[in-house]
DNA sequence: ACGGATTTCGAATGCCGTTCGAAACCGGTT
DNA sequence: AACCGGTTTCGAACGGCATTCGAAATCCGT
């Protein structure tokens, strides 16, 4: 019945979170390749997941899903360790873009997969509405709200979302934009040293949420 | 001699930048569609242009130095209005991020076009370093380096480079994922008024520059 | 061992970008 | 006016792509 939890869709998935990993252009990525690694056939991969779009889809929500959890890890001990205080700004923003930095700073990690499957979420149709579900989920992001709260208790919710939202925004940038941070920063800041880098992002996001 | 002032080579740009504008995804935009409605056929893309992404990268670059001619003009402009004083911080920002947002909201821009474009130099092939000429030209942004310094002069040029690109990725990130911003801040910003929303990066991007 | 549902397969379809040789076109020279 | 080399346009291919679909094959409860 068209099941996802089917020995052969699992080798689909694994195959495609493989290929999106080593491929560095996305054009790399045919059903053909997929079904090669998979030992299966491109039919495959309709059959079990309806189009090779939603393979991906699959494939970047596993993805999200990891990094996600680590991200809320994070912030549990970051409010652990400081309770029943607030918990510490730096620490928390630490919390909020460092694994996004790392992961895309492992080559041995999956994040190529979230770079590829935002980019391929403008490139294709919209009438994949999935997609955004994905893309647009930001309960945990939201996860961070409260506790930002309690540390600028000033600022109102919308503030806050706000804030959160800019400190993607750069996260976003100096992951997917790397050459273009190297130019303007003029290679004088470490890129590949995550602890450096997160140090930096802190030091620029922390002000925002400081009166 | 493959000559890019052709008539039909303007043509086909036009009807590029056109099809770009109008197509919500980037699969909409084909040879053959871009083809028709220039009058042409797709074989006059490959002769004019050597390929469709290379005539896709001539409009992105032609509507890129429209964008960036206007960012300058505003930058002048705030420079020009205190000197020989340091421009004002909040003015510069504004003229940094300011183009940016308007032309994003404005659907009678070209702005599509570019959003189209930095994706797609992802999600094609690395061969072609043509893209990362254009994606990563950064000179007009390094033309607000020595102003801002003069703003901030305890920082120094790598630092303001950094905080450059962070407010480049908020930038990013309000075009690009407006419904991710939207769900953040809880629908309570009006995004569609570029007043407001290029109020709010001020209010969180000068910090960065202040002690 | 059977039989209905599930899964796999391979050929066929229609789109894509690009190539290529032939036709058309152009402007300057006889 | 006829010619001609260089430039541009065209239309018919080609190979590759994702997807569809009917027929095989496999699986599993009986």
């Amino acid at each position: 019945m068209h099941g996802r939890a089917n020995l052969t869709a699992m080798r689909l998935m694994d195959a495609c979170e493989h290929l999106l990993c080593e491929a560095e252009a996305f054009e790399d990525l045919t059903a053909r390749r997929i079904a090669i690694e998979a030992h299966a056939t491109p039919s495959a991969i309709s059959y079990h997941f309806g189009s090779q779009e939603e393979l991906v889809a699959a494939v970047a929500e596993r993805v999200y899903r990891r990094l996600n959890a680590e991200r809320l890890s994070l912030l549990r001990k970051a409010v652990d360790r400081r309770a029943p205080d607030p918990p510490d700004l730096d620490e928390v923003i630490a919390a909020l873009v460092g694994p996004s930095i790392r992961w895309s700073l492992d080559p041995t990690s999956s994040y190529p997969v979230l770079s590829h499957f935002t980019s391929m979420a403008k490139t294709h149709r919209e009438r994949a509405p999935h997609y955004r579900r994905i893309i647009d989920n930001v309960e945990h992001h939201r996860a961070f709200v409260p506790h930002l709260k309690r540390i600028a208790p000033w600022l109102d919710e919308v503030d806050i979302g706000w804030r959160l939202n800019c400190a993607l925004g750069i996260r976003s940038q100096v992951t997917r934009s790397r050459s273009r941070t190297e130019v303007l920063t003029n290679y004088g800041i470490d890129l590949d040293d995550p602890d450096i880098v997160i140090a930096r992002m802190v030091e620029v996001i922390a002000p925002m949420f400081r009166r």
